[in-house]
Order: C-alpha cells, then structure tokens, then sequence
DNA sequence: CCAAATAATGACTATTTGGTCACTTTTTTT
DNA sequence: AAAAAAAGTGACCAAATAGTCATTATTTGG
C-alpha cells in the first residue's frame, strides 16, 4: 500500500494526474493490479489519501491564523500570525514535498476526476488567504488594496516560490524565502526614496526610517 | 478549422488537456473524426495552433521591456517598461482570453504531450521575468532581494490574479487591478510607518514623505 | 500443525482511443 | 459542363484501459 502510494505520487509528479494509468502504478509498485483495488476504489482515492495530511495541516494552520488575527490589533500580532501560517508551509514542505509539488501542479486545473480535491483545496486556501487580508485590513492594519487582491496576489507569489524550491530552480538558500517574502510583500519592491540608487544596502533589512 | 480550434480550446477548459479526446473535439465541432487530421497532426499541433499568437505577443513585449530597461538610469523609465509589459498582458487577456486561461491552468504541469509548449512558454516567461528584475537590481533600482525570488514572486502574483479575472472570482474592477499591482508590488503591503492605524487613507497611493 | 481469514494475483471483458484510409461530397478550374 | 482538386466522412483496426473475479499464496489464531 506505501508502495502502490509512492509510485502513484512519483508517477503523478512525472506525467500528471491524468497521464497515469492504474496499470502504470501497479506495475511500477511492482503489484498485481487487483492489490490496487485492494486498498482504493480508484485513483481518485489515491489522490484523496495522499492530500489528506497536508490539506489537515494546511487548513488548521490557515484557520489558527484567522483566529489569532481576529484579535490582533497590532502590527506585531500580525506578523506573528504571518509566521505561524509560515511554519506550517514549512513543515509541510519538508514532511510531503512530493505531496506540496502535487498540489502546486493541478491545483488551478478544471475540478474533474482525481482533481476535485486538489481544486477544493485550492479554493479554500485562496478563501482563507483574503479572508485572513481582510481581518487584517479591517484593523487598518494594511493599505488600502481590496484584501481580494492582495490576498490572492500574495497566494500566487507563494505558491510559484514553492514551486521554485521543489523544482530546485536557483533561488538560493530556501531558508532565507520567508524573510525575503516579508521584505517582499511587507515593504515592496522599491527602493524607498531617499536611498542613493546604485549604492545598495545589502543586508536585506527594509531600512526605512 | 476555427471550429475544431474553438471547440478544442472549450474542451480543455472544461476538462484539462488530458482529459479531452479527439473524439470529443470532432464531435463537439460537429465534423467527422478524420477531419481533424486534415487540419492537425494530433493535440499537440491543435495547442500549439492555439498558443502560437499569445506566445509571440507575450514573449516580444518582455524582449522588450528587457531591452528598454537595459537602458534604463531611473525609477521612471523602470516603470514605464512594466507598463509596456502590463499592456501586453491586458491585450492578450482581451484578444484571447481562453487561451490565456489554458495557460495559466496547464503551465505548471509536467511537461508532457500536448503541454510541452505550454510549460516551455511558462519557462521562458519567469526567465524574462528574473532577468527583468536582475537589470533593474543591477541599476539599482530595486531592494536587496535576490531578483530570482522577487522576479518570480511578481509572475506568481500576477498569473494569480489573471486567473481571478478570467474565473470571474471577485476582485472588483479588472481595470483597477494594474494600479492595484503597481502599489503592491512596489510599494509594499505594509502600512507606512507615521500612519495611524485605523485611518486608511482611500486613494491607494503610496503616500510616503 | 491446521483451518480460517486475509492478501495477492493476473487472465478476462467491455469500452475507449488514436490513427488510417477508401470513399463521397463539394468546390474550383478549365 | 466536365474534369480535377480539395474537403469531408465514418467504418475499421490495433492498442490501451478500468474494473472484476475465480483462483492461489500467505498470514494468523487456536
């Protein structure tokens, strides 16, 4: 069953959900093809087994979020929140990378077959994420950008950034990401004005007065 | 033709690029089975055939806001070569907004058949996009982040919300969404320090001494 | 050691699918 | 109008596929 679960993701991984046959997982579990209905009614069961964890740690992580923030009425109380979801991205990461890589490759695919739960999933992250944004913003603790917007613009950057460091495309030390992301989402791309251009700083701090 | 091209692109939608047949394609485009053949090799050639018109669009417009930035001394130029490049984006989404859609839904699967070309489209999107950002960091126009993780974070933003727009997820006036982007992305989410919480200013600028 | 329960097998069926091709219909040219 | 060219058709084939099930192998409990 492990194996029938560990050839199926890497299969997924390689040809995509809908490119795999059961007969190709059997055969690179190195079973029968009756052992696979053994243990799944299909391969939307299988998708659904191997999502499961992740979308438990995700979701609890995202609401533990919305709660902690709902009270929050400083900046610092968010960006801790902020952190919390961070961690949990973290573990999952390094718990079911496979599974994270899975996700991040079907999760904006029309919801059909084996994808629903992936697209399920999906839509509540993106759910929970402006929801989470407009807490925030609601406290005045963000510029006034619809939460609709710069909750799903920060999801997407996330999401291609995981992305980056699954498919080990060069971004450097992954563990310097979160900070980079704050920099990045906190306090912008820009050089803020005052700062002679050509004469960067280079420690990576936003250095605002 | 445009009938197999149009039913096509609607089936892949509605369905994903693995989960439509050609079978599906004639029947939906009310033509038999072997005129599909007339017209295309197999699926690959059908996406191609779809995706050749936004890949040239999208691929010349950041050719050339690379080049515009390689001349580019101030923050002002910067901005306008991103303009340039926003405009390409929001003639493609109005000219052929399914494909735009089909990309954004495929580009991140493995490349495999028919989605070759679209995830090589993908790759040479967040390559332009990184060296991009890498020319303006050079000039010492941007912050200190590494332009990999910044460059990809503003594709993975961006591509988010397309997706929002054309799967009419609420996000408020498509039009507002370029300004929207720009103060996200360059001047950070993040409430400027000397402003008092809880009283937003509501005209979305940047407001910073 | 034996019997019952559990797990595994792979041949088999009914369907689906990509691709072909001899033939018919429509359009263009002469 | 006749001939030639182009477009369209759908039956057909071989390969692939989901799911079943009678049979065999293995494990477990007494």
């Amino acid at each position: 069953m492990k194996a029938l679960s560990e050839a199926g993701l890497r299969l997924f991984l390689e040809r995509g959900l809908d490119g795999v046959t059961i007969d190709d997982i059997t055969q690179a579990a190195g079973v029968a093809k009756g052992t696979f209905y053994r243990y799944f009614e299909d391969q939307t069961a299988l998708v659904e087994a191997l999502l499961g964890p992740v979308r438990r740690e995700l979701l609890d992580g995202m609401e533990a979020c919305g709660r902690a923030l709902a009270s929050a009425r400083e900046v610092e109380a968010m960006f801790e929140a902020y952190r919390a979801v961070a961690a949990i991205i973290a573990s999952a990461l390094l718990q079911y990378p496979g599974v994270v890589r899975l996700y991040l490759q079907e999760c904006r695919g029309p919801a059909v077959g084996a994808r629903v739960k992936i697209v399920e999933l999906a839509r509540l992250v993106s759910r929970h994420a402006v929801d989470i944004t407009e807490k925030a913003h609601t406290h005045g603790l963000l510029r006034p950008i619809r939460p609709a917007v710069s909750g799903l613009a920060v999801v997407g950057a996330v999401e291609r950034l995981l992305l980056a460091v699954l498919s080990e495309e060069d971004i450097g030390n992954p563990l310097e990401l979160p900070d980079a992301l704050t920099t990045l989402v906190l306090d912008g791309l820009r050089l803020p004005p005052g700062t002679q251009p050509g004469r960067r700083k280079m420690d990576g701090r936003p250095g605002r007065p």
